[in-house]
DNA sequence: TACCAGTCAATATA
DNA sequence: TATATTGACTGGTA
């Protein structure tokens, strides 16, 4: 888009909500009142690749992410220099205090998120909630931590957000009223919820797909198929998706999902399993550890899968063992265990630096959230968290033990398989 | 091509 | 109303 036109509709909505110059300057572009005025280049430019330009007004309430704050005291470098220079992030650290910031100041995730990290409130939730540790997380996923730890160290990040609000609120109320006053008016470009709730053109309206969502007994079946094979084969998925009368992409959706989801979860229990008390994970709703487990550590054959029966007579599927590649499990047993177990981290080890912890817990984290996250010898199991964890830790080490069995019994290294 | 990480956004829940 | 959940999607990688 024409550089000069973004500047001229930038400054209509600026107008048209009554928000200055100096305070979008400073929120939005990180730029002084002068400089916005005499903008007539390519004020987005300058921005980080990852800052997206702002389509809407900050202040404006619409669902839209997109727009961090510009960081503070490092305008000169985009946020991916900040990513690749910065050390090591404690992530659990860092959200448990973002949350009681947030807390504290009665300040929501949606603003925070669409303000601070250019995210939705959706995805601020599940970042708060369930933080990867750092060396799990690509330079993408570790940019809204170094945001956030930005946002932590600047002593006016509570007061910018305060003043966000606010203006949210007056711009709020200034719709409000205006709208009041003339029904009529049709204000697409800023309407915050309203825009959700469908003041969208009709054209965009039948664009739009219905959600899909699945009951209950729908995922458990899947579930179930999970639990027998992870990664199911095509006809698997075909059959699953007829017996479930649901479109064979929404199955496959649903186990890329779900395997990603039991992935991350296990990062939690393992962060919280070290020390970290409380915090994320207590949930009852996610797709962790009830009753998707036993697809962790069983056997590549599925052999120990206790859902065999169930799923074999409830769908009448018969589950076909050819294409499955047991990469899950290979995959969650090195998160696990690799580590700890054996020397079997490769080059793509997923240990800590310097092989430290498990789940990469930072040098200062690993003091506050215990030494590491090794599975106890022996010792009274302190809880059934616990209990449950060494059941996984253990159901891994069994299946790291039957890749070694087998890659043992191949006598040219190269045909060993992990 | 299959899979993954990251995210959006609709919907559910507190 | 704010937050949590989750199906769907995009873009990257092996």
């Amino acid at each position: 888009m024409d550089t000069a036109e973004i500047a001229r509709q930038v400054k209509e909505q600026l107008i048209k909500h009554n928000i200055g110059q100096r305070v979008f300057g400073h929120y939005v572009l990180g730029l002084s009142q002068e400089s916005i005025n005499g903008l007539s280049g390519d004020p987005l430019a300058s921005q980080s690749s990852s800052i997206k330009a702002p389509s809407d007004d900050p202040s404006g309430g619409e669902s839209q992410p997109g727009t961090p704050l510009p960081l503070p005291g490092h305008t000169g470098l985009s946020i991916q220099e900040l990513v690749a220079m910065s050390p090591e992030l404690d992530t659990y650290a860092i959200t448990k205090k973002v949350k009681e910031v947030l807390t504290d100041n009665n300040l929501g995730q949606r603003l925070f998120g669409e303000t601070i990290l250019g995210l939705t409130q959706g995805s601020v939730s599940d970042l708060l909630a369930r933080p990867k540790p750092w060396h799990k997380l690509s330079l993408k996923g570790r940019e809204p931590f170094v945001r956030m730890q930005l946002w932590l160290q600047d002593p006016h990040s509570v007061e910018k957000l305060m003043d966000m609000k606010r203006l949210e609120k007056k711009a709020y109320m200034k719709r409000r009223l205006s709208s009041l006053s003339d029904s009529h008016s049709v204000d697409v470009g800023l309407v915050g919820t309203d825009y959700m709730q469908g003041s969208q053109s009709p054209g965009q309206q039948h664009l739009k797909k219905p959600r899909v969502v699945l009951g209950p007994e729908e995922k458990e079946a899947l579930k179930r198929a999970y639990q027998q094979k992870p990664y199911p084969s095509p006809k698997t998925i075909e059959e699953l998706a007829s017996q479930l009368n649901l479109k064979t992409s929404t199955v496959i959706n649903w186990f890329h999902n779900y395997r990603s989801r039991i992935r991350r979860e296990l990062f939690i229990e393992e962060i919280q399993a070290a020390g970290g008390v409380g915090g994320p994970g207590s949930d009852a709703g996610s797709p962790s550890l009830r009753g998707s487990k036993s697809g962790e550590g069983d056997s590549c054959d599925g052999t120990e899968s206790e859902g065999t029966v169930e799923i074999r007579q409830g769908l009448g599927i018969g589950l076909d063992d050819q294409s499955g590649t047991c990469k899950d499990q290979d995959m969650e047993a090195e998160s696990e265990t690799d580590c700890t177990s054996s020397g079997l981290a490769g080059p793509g080890s997923s240990c800590g630096p310097g092989g430290l912890a498990l789940f990469g817990l930072t040098e200062a984290s690993s003091s506050s959230q215990a030494s590491s996250t090794n599975i106890p010898a022996s010792g009274p199991a302190r809880n059934p968290r616990d209990n449950n964890l060494r059941k996984k830790k253990a159901a891994n080490l069994n299946n790291i033990i039957h890749r070694l069995e087998k890659a043992a019994s191949k006598e040219d290294p190269s045909e060993w398989e992990f």
